[in-house]
DNA sequence: CGACTTGTTGATGTACATCAAGGTACGTGG
DNA sequence: CCACGTACCTTGATGTACATCAACAAGTCG
């Protein structure tokens, strides 16, 4: 297979990133080791694994979870176009967290000593990463608040809600549907529910007709009620990029 | 009041950091705007405000929440001495959490604009924040599985053990035991329960014999069986640093 | 064609929340 | 000193939001 080179890369054509200085994209590039093409279903990052390398997931949906020993499973958080993989695990660490494709996706690898030449070279780069980090730290934090305090009805609205801007930052959909590639099974996994509450929750929110979810192909319908279901406080507008 | 230089400051004393390059600790200096004193209960960044300051928690605790317009509250984290506030607002945003103090606390505050200087300057501090951030996360992390997937027993048992665990890492405990700054209702806020439950709950496992939580004072008695309740699965040995 | 994955629905049980009342300790002002 | 409030904890009674179990339907895949 053919390395993308990281001037075309998919990521450098989304808004979100600014232009890079040229020396940047060098140094990306002489970073990058790998990319790597990998199916549905395929596991990314093993629990425990050590020293695994840092990925972008250039496309494809991909999520990160936790079990414990009994089984029982923890969504953490969905992976999209755009996302860093592995900078969660304080360097150097045994992964604590697995991370799973749930689409057939596409990776570009970076190993994980070679970071440092990145703080040490490129600032800029440098507070990215960290920028990424209180990005990912920040859904997180919304997570905690739905499974602690939100009502199944008020979490799953703000899931699929979510779940549907993140991708719509990044082009996934088309006007108001998407084609969601989770099953109800990871939804229950990400709210900390099971799959039947999942299911009867989801029956009683398709009929507020402010949204619906069926055969995976998700639509809304109107937003500022969803949102309102959801708890949904709008937050300030988004910044592009790390100040400066 | 008089400013702790940072050559003596408490942090520097905990083996969790070793020492730094001169040019580092002048830097370090250098940035320091001010010390601040604040009295339990006091809020340290409100929920909302932009552009709040970097702090670093000299002594004292705190904890990082979130509430919903209902006013139902989720606390996200405890914060001990040595740990960084503020690094999760994705720069430049508005906050979306709020930090509280517990007890009295003592803080360094760190003007927002001058992180830059730093990851410019000193990247070996630039990749000491990435690996704040990182461990922040790894705690979410966890905080998440717990509220998600542990059930009320294994919850509390587990954040006990941890709060101990991380209390005892500087410095903060006496043997088996420590006095705890929070109240069950902190507790039930972190856990994503009620008061009540938290209380019931704390009954059987007191009862268990593998701990004790009476009048804020915290005695382990089998930290073996202890973690077991508490579904703990050790993690592979701390870094005590970042490798470079 | 079965075997499997995903979704759906109803019956039953339980882990939790809510409500309510009271208990102890500690502070305050009279 | 007492009377009073307030913060935190405790316990029982009742209700409900959830899980678990079970059975079945529809699609898909070897």
């Amino acid at each position: 297979m053919k390395l993308v080179p990281c001037a075309s890369c998919p990521l450098r054509k989304l808004s979100l990133f600014l232009p890079l200085a040229p020396g940047e994209l060098a140094l990306i590039e002489s970073l990058k080791r790998d990319q790597a093409m990998l199916r549905a279903d395929a596991s990314i990052i093993h629990e425990g694994q050590t020293n695994a390398p840092l990925y972008t997931l250039l496309s494809g949906w991909a999520f990160r979870f936790k079990t414990l020993s009994d089984g029982r499973r923890q969504i953490l958080n969905f992976l999209l176009p755009g996302d860093f993989i592995g900078v969660q695990q304080k360097m150097s660490d045994a992964s604590v967290h697995g991370v799973q494709a749930l689409t057939d996706v596409m990776l570009c690898v970076f190993p994980r000593e070679k970071l440092w030449d990145l703080y040490k070279d490129y600032p800029t780069l440098a507070f990215d990463v960290t920028w990424l980090a209180a990005r990912e730290e920040q859904m997180l934090d919304e997570g905690l608040l739905s499974v602690g305090r939100r009502t199944a009805m008020e979490r799953l609205a703000y899931l699929l809600l979510t779940m549907f801007q993140r991708a719509e930052e990044i082009g996934l959909t088309k006007g108001d549907t998407i084609q969601f590639p989770f099953t109800q099974q990871h939804v229950a996994d990400t709210l900390g529910m099971s799959l039947v509450h999942i299911n009867k929750t989801l029956q009683r929110l398709n009929a507020t007709k402010t949204m619906r979810w069926k055969e995976r192909r998700f639509e809304i319908l109107n937003r500022e009620e969803l949102a309102k279901i959801a708890f949904y406080e709008p937050a300030a507008p988004r910044a592009r990029r790390p100040f400066i």
